[in-house]
RNA sequence: GCGGAUGUGGUGAAAUUGGUAGACACGCCAGACUUAGGAUCUGGUGCCGCGAGGCAUGGGGGUUCGAGUCCCUUCAUCCGCACCA
């Protein structure tokens, strides 16, 4: 009986699913445990080697707390809203339904050829009417619920117009636009649409005029981190900024909760760093300064209060309202010139040029409230009008910028802190004793901070201001493929449809074109958005992060139709106690889903406002590229070494043609007609193809298909080598090469039970010692790798362990079956089998977690490493029960360290009980 | 520019957190069994040196009896953000 690993894992697949043994019930005795994956977007071009890396860790987990007692939820379902489908429609005419249905077929057969133990009773799939159905229902929450700041949550919109029915809006200033004040009388005397235009100001999720990322290429807008260097992430299109009315969700309000959450989960500090970067706090202070001859204010955002005095300058964005304004009749030419350069200028060389220092003088001048200083008023591009208030104070002997700005326009700069600044770079330090600066001459900066906003408070013009550089964010696409919004519009005015006619389903159409005026394909189906005269429905769709910002609540009651999660199903479950997926969701997906977790936290409908207690990032697998050379013109291909002396073409070539570096010639003759003719100059006999790390990609031709690994050598190899490559969170390019030492490990595991003669060879002896010490050995290390995701090292322990049992010849039942019980959640085929043939009848998934017996490694002797001055020079195995003094003396008596010693007594010995010994001469 | 991470043999990587650097594998070398082997098994394999021995964790410095691990400094690579006042 060989290590058939073809017909075991075909075998248990079956039985898996015949005794539904992955199937989850919402209550337990068992504590409960939630491992996650970071579900996929099913691609046309199916899985490749790097996305089961996570896959496999999380499956590894979840099977090792079920084996420690947990009842573990393990789940997994597609992504399947988002552009490629829709762009491949454009193309083929093909529905995305269709090809996403038959991308999802791909996915799960890879999926199920690995021997994942995902409860597949639950999977979902965002796109289906059923899931959707519950993102339109939350969506329909964030509409109908502002957030209260004297609270501090999301309350739903009836408390709102309570207080204005109450007080008006003085207790809750609106989020949208400061500028809108009313009384209880007023807010009564409005009409039904003057009174929803102002709930629009406050809902989380609300209709605005925005610039948003417009992609004429694509038809659609992008959000943020779709657009890379000015042009869309997909396709390398251009993008430009253009204002259309767009839904988006206030998670501005949010940015504080945000923050504060990080503190309360355990993602890496690269991840908290990358959403604090993204949330960016800010503390400061907001200061209005008089303008000379006007009655106009100009209001600034200053981080540094603290150097009021060394303001030489104002900027305000060319986009700021008041430029008209304030302009004098003999700058107006000189701005009106420079707002046309600003304009002709595209967001691309606006981020490509950041170093270039451009502006120009208004003729206005602002006054400095404590000195009564005249400064000009300039505008100039490095001001964004989107942050703070379109303003600042320019402080050149502080600030860079403002001293490149200064330095180039030739302004004078005053200098506030005496030696600290040297006149050739500005100095923004924060912990320098103001000069030059009236009432805060000999004040630390720290300290004048306050004593400025103090002061301004007390003026009524300024005040202490928190800002954050995140966006409300854009939730609108013009696209055919998401979900449609539930919402019409009567007279312009939206409304919310009933929750009864939930889903809205998404519509047939003809062709997914783009609709007029940069709307979605929707907006063609005139007969589906008009429903009655003057009642149109909402053509956008929503993003792809919508249906990926509540999925995991989804998963834990999936066939709910009443709600989208029972409140005691969820308070079971609970937070995600595990969650794995790459870095590329830093800032989105992970913020939103934080966002919407905390809406429905504060609406009541769940327990927890943090929904994943634990990340892990998985790091990428990149491709490893190979390349032919072509000598150009021909079809005779060079090998790398030679390719110098001609003029060639390089060329990818299929990674699965090529041995390490030597190309299958005759497979790549066969590989496509245009080399069937293809001729080679070789090195040695062989043609050496070269190399390049690159992401894996189909175009590149350098993916590895899993089911072909699988094929090779079975799906308990393939998952124990991809996680044999190193730490889970590092990224590393793709090597089959060393997949043959797995494979070897586990053929050997299998002959300690079986002979190919013999069949089964497992003795009921009572284990030695030695044995004992072997598998306790194996179990601690096992057991903590595997609790703490360092899996490549809890592959090596196995190895270790069945080396040594093979090299002993043990075969004993005792120490065999608590070895298949640690490898069950790393090759559970060949664990299931095996346990199957040494007698037990129930799957192993059941049986109970060997436990560590420190007692068994216990030695009472240690080889101790003899160091002279740290370094070693022989080693003495001496018992583990003498104390110090009998050590030094047996180590004094030792004739290596005699001679070492060469007749001197050491100066110091340095004893480490059960570790070192360390002669200090 | 700011922030984060990483740097260890020919390769992927270990190292109980300050205590024998290179576990475990791949690759390579030698051998055994073989008609054969891309099967299996045995031994070797950081570098220099015949050897004793010396040198080695990107470079330089420091703390320590002892540093891959802590501190300072410097270089390189990768990732994220990027005119955020």
């Amino acid at each position: 009986m060989e290590y058939n690993f073809r017909a075991i894992e075909k075998k248990w697949q079956e039985q898996w699913v015949h005794s539904k043994v992955y199937q989850v019930k919402n209550d337990s005795s068992k504590p409960k445990c939630y491992v996650l994956d970071m579900f996929p977007y099913p691609s046309g071009a199916g899985l490749h080697v790097g996305h089961p890396l996570g896959y496999i860790s999380t499956d590894i987990y979840a099977r090792y707390k079920r084996l420690k007692g947990y009842n573990v939820l393990h789940t997994m379902g597609y992504d399947a809203f988002g552009l490629p489908a829709e762009q491949y429609a454009l193309e083929t005419g093909q529905h995305p339904a269709v090809t996403t249905a038959k991308n999802i077929k791909t996915f799960r057969e890879q999926l199920d050829n690995i021997g994942f133990s995902y409860d597949w009773s639950r999977e979902i799939n965002t796109s289906d009417p059923s899931y959707y159905k519950w993102t339109q229902w939350i969506f329909l929450q964030l509409f109908e619920s502002w957030y209260n700041r004297n609270t501090q949550k999301a309350e739903p919109i009836r408390t709102l117009i309570a207080a204005f029915e109450k007080d008006g809006n003085a207790g809750n200033p609106c989020p949208g636009d400061r500028t809108i004040q009313f009384t209880a009388e007023q807010w009564k005397s409005y009409s039904e649409k003057e009174q929803r235009e102002i709930l629009m100001q406050y809902r989380l999720a609300f209709l605005a005029y925005a610039e948003v990322n417009w992609c004429a290429a694509l038809g659609t807008v992008l959000a943020n981190d779709e657009v890379v260097n000015g042009v869309s992430e997909r396709g390398g299109y251009p993008v430009v900024k253009k204002k259309m009315r767009q839904w988006f969700l206030r998670i501005t309000e949010y940015a504080n909760r945000l923050l504060d959450g990080l503190e309360t989960v355990e993602f890496s500090e690269a991840m908290k760093e990358m959403q604090r970067n993204w949330i960016g706090k800010s503390q400061g202070a907001e200061i209005k300064f008089a303008i000379k001859n006007s009655d106009e204010k100009v209001e600034v955002y200053t981080t540094r209060p603290d150097t009021i005095f060394g303001v030489d300058f104002m900027v305000i964005a060319p986009e700021h309202e008041l430029v008209q304004k304030i302009t004098t009749p003999e700058q107006k030419a000189a701005i009106d010139a420079y707002l046309e350069y600003v304009q002709s200028r595209s967001e691309r060389e606006r981020m490509s040029e950041v170093k270039q220092v451009t502006g120009c003088f208004t003729g206005a001048y602002a006054i400095n409230p404590f000195d009564g200083r005249e400064v000009p008023i300039w505008i100039a591009e490095y001001v964004l009008a989107g942050y703070g208030t379109g303003a600042i104070m320019a402080v050149p002997c502080g600030d860079q910028r403002d001293f490149n700005f200064a330095q180039h326009f030739h302004l004078p700069i005053t200098n506030i802190i005496g030696e600290g600044f040297n006149g050739t770079e500005a100095n923004p330090t924060k912990d320098a004793i103001l000069q030059n600066s009236g009432f805060l001459n000999g004040v630390d900066m720290r300290t004048a901070a306050d004593l400025v906003i103090d002061k301004l408070e007390e003026m009524g013009i300024g005040r202490r201001q928190i800002n954050y550089k995140m966006r409300d964010a854009g939730f609108s696409r013009q696209r055919y493929w998401g979900e449609p919004f539930p919402i019409v519009y009567k007279d312009g005015v939206p409304y919310a449809i009933d929750e009864k006619d939930l889903p809205l389903e998404l519509p047939h159409v003809e062709n997914y074109k783009p609709g007029p005026e940069g709307e979605g394909p929707l907006a063609n189906i005139t007969d589906w958005v008009n429903i009655a005269p003057g009642v149109k429905r909402e053509t956008n769709t929503m993003p792809g992060y919508a249906g990926s910002s509540w999925y995991f609540l989804r998963y834990m009651d999936p066939h709910n139709t009443h709600t989208f999660a029972d409140r005691k199903v969820t308070d079971y479950w609970n937070q995600v106690d595990v969650y794995v997926g790459g870095t590329e969701h830093a800032v989105g997906h992970l913020l939103y889903s934080r966002m919407w977790t905390k809406v429905l936290y504060d609406l009541g409908y769940i327990g927890f406002q943090e929904p994943f207690k634990q990340l892990i990032n998985q790091g990428m697998i990149q491709g490893s590229s190979r390349f032919v050379y072509r000598i150009h013109g021909t079809n005779q291909f060079v090998s790398h070494g030679l390719k110098d002396q001609y003029e060639t073409d390089k060329l990818h070539v299929d990674v699965n043609i090529v041995d390490g570096l030597v190309l299958d010639t005759e497979a790549f003759k066969k590989w496509r007609e245009e080399f069937a003719g293809a001729t080679f100059l070789l090195e040695d006999g062989q043609y050496i193809c070269g190399q390049e790390v690159e992401k894996m990609s189909k175009s590149k031709f350098n993916t590895v298909n899993p089911n072909d690994l699988v094929e090779k050598y079975g799906a308990d190899t393939f998952r124990m080598y991809e996680m044999f490559l190193g730490p889970v969170e590092q990224s590393k390019p793709w090597d089959t090469k060393g997949i043959e030492g797995v494979h070897r490990f586990l053929k050997k595991l299998w002959r300690l039970f079986v002979d190919e003669q013999k069949g089964v060879v497992v003795t009921d002896e009572n284990p030695t010692p030695e044995e004992l010490k072997i598998l306790h050995t194996a179990i601690h290390k096992i057991d903590s790798a595997t609790n703490t995701f360092s899996f490549n090292t809890a592959v090596s322990a196995f190895m270790i362990c069945v080396n040594d049992l093979t090299s002993i010849g043990c075969r004993k039942r005792n120490i065999l079956e608590s070895v298949l019980i640690l490898l069950a959640p790393y090759a559970p085929h060949v664990a299931e089998e095996l346990w199957q043939l040494i007698g037990f009848n129930e799957s192993i998934l059941n049986a109970p977690y060997p436990v560590y017996k420190e007692e068994y490694t216990k030695e009472s002797n240690f080889t101790y490493p003899i160091a002279l001055n740290g370094k070693t020079k022989t080693e003495m195995s001496l018992g583990l029960d003498l104390d110090n003094a009998a050590l030094e003396a047996a180590v004094l008596a030792n004739e290596t360290v005699q001679k070492l010693l060469d007749g001197k007594a050491p100066k110091r010995v340095i004893i480490v009980k059960g570790r070192m010994i360390n002669l200090v001469v």
